[in-house]
DNA sequence: GCTTGAACCTCTACCTGCTGTAGCTTGTAA
DNA sequence: TTACAAGCTACAGCAGGTAGAGGTTCAAGC
């Protein structure tokens, strides 16, 4: 049986959220010492680092508690498993889209910023110039 | 003079955010009206704008009150707000990388996962096998 | 067997960046 | 004048944890 900071250590998880996990019910209740500490075994091991793995691929929480559901219920479609893949799919690809065009906006303003002092800074000036952003919620783009 | 809702529409903002704003002093205390409504000029418009345009370019509030800061003492380095923008771009440039090896996975389960039941999906399978990740950590990647 | 101190316990508050609600007041147009 | 949209303050809550206070337990060394 293992104390939950050996488990923090194997699942590279702190000891404060492990117990947020319990708290929140993503972890079930674990058995205790006589003196009240908390004591896991080898599932426990793997159900964090499952979803330990599952938050490091971007999935919430909430995502992970479906998933768990799922697994916990093997009999059920795989439809499900991958309704929620692809679902954190589309979200991934929104990210990177939104991501990309924001780097290339941080390279532009970067290029262009060769002056010496704040007043001349083109950084400052991209930034003030919200004529794009105006634009686009008032068109509701 | 702009109510506080007109600013709000212009600038896309919600009202609540902008009295937030506020609040954490990244925006001044307007003035007022009599019975105590804010009324703000085409100075709190632009900065408020400005603000939301560093939002969307992903900089911190944090961030934004250092640009602003800058922006408000103009005789300083441009080399400041140059550090300041090219920390957010290293910032972006490793959430892009995280974010494209997670979609790797992510189309490589959905790829795998073609069985019918829970039981013989391939996204959990790849979820649960955390090996990789207790490598990553017991060697301090 | 006893002591020491690292690790555990609960509880609570805090973080970012907002958003929402309750209950009340003000401004403005008809 | 009256109706009601829009404003006001104050506080609670979201995700996903993190940090600290103040007290208890476990286990290794002597």
């Amino acid at each position: 049986m293992l104390a939950i900071g050996t488990l923090a250590k194997r699942t590279g998880t702190k000891v404060q959220t492990i117990r947020y996990y319990e708290q929140i019910g993503l972890l079930p209740e674990p058995g205790r010492t006589e003196g009240g500490q908390r004591r896991y075994g080898d599932d426990d091991l793997d159900r964090l680092a499952f979803i330990r793995h599952a938050r490091q691929l971007g999935f919430t929480l909430e995502a992970i508690r479906e998933l768990l559901d799922l697994s916990d219920n093997p009999g059920r479609s795989c439809a499900d498993i991958d309704r929620i893949a692809h679902r954190q799919l589309k979200e991934v690809e929104a990210r990177i889209a939104r991501l990309e065009a924001l780097r290339k906006e941080l390279r532009r303003m970067l290029r262009e910023c060769s002056r010496d002092t704040v007043s001349d800074c083109r950084v400052l000036e991209v930034l003030r110039d919200h004529s794009a952003c105006l634009a686009d919620h008032e068109t509701g783009a």
